[in-house]
Formats: structure tokens, C-alpha cells, sequence
DNA sequence: AATGAATGAGGTTTCATTCAT
DNA sequence: AATGAATGAAACCTCATTCAT
């Protein structure tokens, strides 16, 4: 970012129509994606995705008008990934269910590529998005307002922050499970649970039997 | 850091023991904080913050041996702020009130400077942290610790997870709080209170008369 | 130019203050003018620049914050040294005669560094011009003007278009003998003499006793 | 230009011999066109000219072995259309009336596309010209010392040089007034042409009657 | 003939860091 | 102790040109 000069061109420069190029673009996104799991923001040059791609400098910059884009289509094609998965969780019946089921959804998600997930995480905290980031990002929160909206869920207030306070909750702790190599899916999963459950009001069913152990 | 070579000198080059050094170390740091603060990660480099302490480059390098070093500075002046309040909170006589205390002074803590306090969150997960700056995050995390052990915590698993989560937690709300440039100290409590309660399984007491009487 | 981001930084980055920070901006202007009239357009690079003026590429740019603006520098240094002449010019009592100055210490500038002041002359036409650049171009123009106005000038209107005009027909001209390597002054300034003279209406004293000669 | 490596090719590579070839010929030489009055010298690429003129990049470099052939093929096709009007000039039967149509080609020629004819002027002068461009630079000199020979042109010496002169002298004052945004043909006919007799030794006609009568 | 994906040398510029003064 | 001029690796990015399809 150091010596980044084009602000605002973000939207791919040209718009791959033969096979080959589809082929290429995919190539330098993944290269992007290992770049960065392996050298971390400061380690992540245009040179060094064009290198690992196995692709000139140029061809890089016929797709991607400037680095931010291509941090940007990253970020796209990571979040889309994760996106499949949420509407998949908004289909359960009860809030409980659904929003357990986004938790498990971003575990599985930020478990595949702990790195990655992270530092993109960082990225788009960091970047100034273009539509299609933020696109993806609205997304999310729309998918997660909806599923605050289902039967179960106590608190009704305030959608937007609340969405945004899950989400933030929800990638914070996995994140930060990322960071410190855990592996263990369910255990992690509760912990999230036990805090966005709680800030939602929601008495986990599970729990409901002992309730009055105090 | 891009041309970062020294790869392992963080640790102060010169203890400085005069008064004069000691002041121009302030400054320096003063000054970090400020560039930080208006220009971001990208547009902090030594020079600028040299400039803005008014000394000279070859001066900040008397007492920094490197960027991170003064970064790592910055995070333990800050850090050590927050420790101060921290352990005021600790005197709470029960956990609840003592972990309120603790979210309640993380809030002062990020609303005094909000852009500073989450870039150095970002700095602090970036950052090969040097001595210094991993002992004030382990003091956090101490204090953390026995705040938890204290009367009233229903979850006593895991302290060190549960603590690393909680305070997770807090500076994930808070941080986005700043960043969507929220003021109201009260209200954001609320909130990070039912996350953090909720993980730790406690039934807030002002809303036991309502909800568990029956 | 081609790779030119930076628009509007032109004016000196850094005030030299040491007298070796005078020197090394000296010979990296003068090693400008040298790449210029070697190279030509197409070949002034910023780093053809800092090689020929033995310092680092990073030096170049502690005292010129862009390309351009070393570019003005060179126009600036170079129309400074005219200007000077120029205001010896304007002490001569006529106007036949201070134009004829004039024209003739354009033709000393011009011989001087054939290339460089045609070069030059291209590249204040194409640059987005900064206030010293412009302000010495507005001293020569300020200078034609004053000359107009002294008597024995018949042409008196539209005293800033004739100034422009003049210019124009002085630097077209003697940039153009010095493309085709001409070497004689006078034979040039009779040539000038001729077109500038007649532009503003004046019949030469040389002249007078042959005008009837048709 | 800058990454010009073929120095000699600037002949066409193939000569189009077909209508269609032809056409795409013309396209792509009016795209050029189109793309140095909108963007200037730096933003000429030859990209650029191809997507202007709705051909490949390879079509482009079918018909242009280089992006120097290419504006010389735009000179070339520019200077044919002023060296027509330049034909018919040198009808008139007074050299005074001649080089006054002369002049007057020359403005109508540049007002038409003021930005373009002025920036050829200067591609011109920067060239390594081929054959073809230096081809309609003789047969404009050669029209114009034509034009010098014709009785009523006192100035009879050095026909080469006085004919570069004059063509030097029109270009700089039409070229400046496009620069200025000028739009008044007739009046910059009288300020060229009172530079160009001037020079040239004609005391206008018009002029006559009221200054040299006694 | 035409396409357009690919190339890569080379351009401008930044900034952490050193060291002579 | 302090200064600040100097360094130069390395970053981002462009564009004339080639060549497989």
C-alpha cells in the first residue's frame, strides 16, 4: 500500500472474455490468496502474486487495475464462499437454529484458510472498498439482519448494529481462535455461541434444563 | 514494515537516563501516536514522525532502533493506560461489577482516541512483538484472569481462553464502535455487556428481577 | 511522463540548508540539462538523471518531489539566466534598439545550449506549469511588454498578444537555426530582425536610405 | 517513446492492398488522430488507438510496424491536406497574394483541429523521420520557396533558408493562437502576415497607399 | 487476416535506515 | 548528542510489442 496512487480505479480492468483468460484471473487470485497466507500484508506484492502465479507483471495489471483490486476480488471471492453457506443457514426454522448455524458456517469458513480469513479481515477494515467489496460485505450484514428477524430471537432492536455486533463478535472470536491454532470446531463454536446468544438474549435451549443451577 | 531489515533489534538501541532524553522519548512517541492517528498505517513512516516530534530522523533512531520499535513503544504507552484502569476494576468486590468495570474502562480507553487505539489493535496482531510489548499483553490478559476467578463468574473453564475471548470481544465492539464514530459511552456498554455476560454465563443482575423471579 | 501520478507536487520538497545539500542540487539540475540534451525527451529518466549526477535516485528525490518538477527547475534555472540578459536589454534607449538587444541575447542564450533550450522550450509548453515556472515565463513576458512600449515602436496595441507574438517568432526561429546547427549569430539576428520588425511595423535605421529600392 | 526498441522500422509493413485494408488503415489513422487531441502526447498508446479505432491491438501493428510509423502515417495524412491548399496558393499570380493564401491555408489548416496540428508540429520536430514524412516536409519547403521566387518578393536570397524561416515563423504564431484558444482567422492573418513581409521585405500593398505616398 | 492474451523492461517514486559532520 | 544528507532496495504500474490461436 506503501506507494499506492490509483485510489479509486477498484473494478477489473478488463473484462476476460476467451477460456484462457478466465484460467488466468483464477491463477493470480490464488496466488494473491497464498501470497498473503504466506508472507502477511507487508510480504504481499504485485510482484510476488505475478511470480507465484507463474504470470508477467503485466498480465496482472490487464485484470487487476492496481493491488487494492486485487485484494478486493479476494476479498470477493472469500466472502462469496461464505455467503453460499449463510443463506444456507437463514433456511433453518427458529433464530436459534439459524444463527447457530451462520456460527458453524464462519468456523467451517475461517477454518479452511485460518491465515487468509484473517488477514483478509484486516484488508477490508484497511481498504477503501469498491462496489463489488462492498457488495459482498452488505450481504452479509442483510443475510445476518434477516436471521435476527427469526422467531427466538429476544432482542429485536436496533438490526443494523446488532448485525454488525454479531458479526464483529462472531469474526473476532474465530479470528482470534485462528491466530492461537486452534483446531477444534465445536468447542470454538460454543464459546461464539455463549457470546452471541448472549448478546442476543437468547437462552440457548441446551442450557434450558439448568437454567436455575445458581 | 516493506524495507524492514533489522529483523530482531525492537528492544530500545539506548536507555536514555537524562532528563532531556527522557522528554525527547515522549515526544517522539506523542508524535507516532498523532501521525498515526491522521495519516493511518500507510502514511506513517519515521521521517513524518520525526518531523512532527521536531527532531531529527538520526535522533529517532538514537532511541528506536527501528519502526517497530517505536510502534511497540506506542502500543506499551497505550497499553499501560488501559492496565492503570484495569486494575482499579479489579478491586470490584464481585465479578460482575468488576468485568463491568473492566468493558467500562476499555470504552474510556478506545473513546479517548479512537483511531489510535484501533490501529494499534491492528499493529498489535501485526507486529513480531518484542518483550516489552508482549508483557503489557500479557498483563492485560492477567488481569483479565483474576477478574474472572472472582464471585459471580458462572464460567471458571478455560481462564486463559475465556479471557483472551473476552477481551476478543471487548475490543472487537469497541473498535467497531469507533470506527462507525459512535459516542455513547452508556449505550455501547449495554452492548458489550450482554456479548461478554452472555459468553461467561452471567445473568446480569438489573435484569434477574425481571426475567428469573419466577 | 508517461508513469506520472503526481500532479501537482512541484515545488521544492526540502529547502537545502547545508551548503552541501546546495551543491548536490546544483549538479543533479545541471546533470538534468546534460541527460536532456544527450537523450532527449524520450530518454530523461529520473534514474539516467541520478546516475549521470552520481547520487542516489533517492537524493533526486529529496530535493525534486517529481519529475516534473525537476523539469521546472531546469527551465526555471535556464530562462533565469536569459532573463537576466534580458533586463540589460530593456536599458537601451530606443525601441529599435532594445528589441534588437533582445533578440540578440536570445540568440547568445540559444547558442549556448542549442538543444537544451529548444528541449526546454518544448517541455514548458507541455508541462502543467508550477508558480516559479510560471512566474519566470510571465518575467520575460512582462519584459517583451516594457520593450514594446518604448518609442520608436510603432505597433502599440494588444501589448500583451504582440509580447506572446514576439516571443513566439523569436524562440521559433532561433530554435529552429539551432536544429539545423547554424552558427552565425548575425546572420540570424538580421533574419529575426526582419520578421520581428516587421510584425511591430518598424523600419529598420540600417535600412531608411534603401527603403525606396523597389 | 519509451519503449520503443525497433529504431529503423517505420515503413509499413505491408502495404494494404485491399479496400477493406484500406479502410481499417483510415480508421486507425483518424482514431490516432482522435486519441493525441484528446489525451495528448502522454496518453497516446497504442492500445488506446487500437480500442478507439475498434481493432485489435495485432490489426493495429498488422498495418503500423511501430507507434512512430503510425504518427508519421497521421503527419504524413495531416500535412497532405494543407500541402492541397498550398498548391492552390501558389496559383495566385503576386508573391504578395500567394503567401498571403498561403498564410491563410496555413490558419483554415489549423484551426480545423487546433490541438492536433499543434501537437504534430511537435511529434514532427521529435520523430526520427521515415521517408515518407520527411517526403511532405520537402514538398511543403519546396511549395514554399515556389511561392518566394514570384515576383513582388524583395527578399531573394537564400531561398532554403527563408522558406524554412517563413514556414517556421506561420507555424509558431497559428500553433501559439490554438494554444490561446484563439478564433479570429483574419485578425491572426494580419499578425502573421505582418511577420512574414516583414521578413520577407513586402511592404503590403494595403499599407501602401497610406505610409509611402509622399 | 484478425484477435487479444501475454510479456517484461523499465519508468517513477517511497521510505527505513546509515553515517559523516 | 544531534543533525540531516544520502542511500538504494523495492514497491507499484505502463505500454510497445509479440505470437499462439
Amino acid at each position: 500500500m506503501t506507494q499506492q496512487t490509483s485510489e479509486t480505479r477498484r473494478a477489473p480492468r478488463k473484462a476476460p472474455k476467451q477460456a484462457r483468460s478466465l484460467e488466468t484471473v483464477k491463477i493470480i487470485v490464488e496466488a494473491a490468496a497464498r501470497i498473503l497466507e504466506e508472507r502477511g500484508h507487508d510480504g504481499f506484492s504485485t510482484n510476488a502474486v505475478a511470480d507465484r502465479a507463474g504470470v508477467s507483471i503485466g498480465s496482472l495489471y490487464q485484470y487487476f487495475p492496481s493491488k487494492d483490486a486485487l485484494i478486493g476480488a479476494l476479498v470477493v471471492r472469500e466472502t462469496s464462499l461464505l455467503i453460499e453457506d449463510a443463506h444456507a443457514a437463514a433456511e433453518e426454522a427458529t433464530g436459534e437454529a439459524a444463527v447457530g448455524a451462520f456460527i458453524a458456517a464462519c468456523i467451517v469458513h475461517q477454518f479452511r484458510r485460518p491465515q487468509l480469513a484473517r488477514l483478509l479481515d484486516f484488508e477490508e477494515a484497511r481498504l477503501p472498498l469498491d462496489a463489488d467489496t462492498r457488495r459482498v460485505g452488505k450481504e452479509i450484514q442483510a443475510i445476518t439482519i434477516e436471521l435476527l428477524k427469526r422467531p427466538g430471537i429476544p432482542w429485536q432492536q436496533d438490526g443494523d448494529v446488532a448485525a454488525r455486533d454479531v458479526v464483529t463478535i462472531i469474526k473476532g472470536l474465530v479470528d482470534n481462535a485462528g491466530l492461537h491454532h486452534e483446531t477444534d470446531h465445536a468447542e470454538l463454536a460454543r464459546r461464539v455461541e455463549r457470546a452471541v446468544f448472549g448478546y442476543l438474549g437468547v437462552v440457548p435451549s441446551r442450557r434450558r434444563g439448568s437454567r436455575n443451577d445458581g
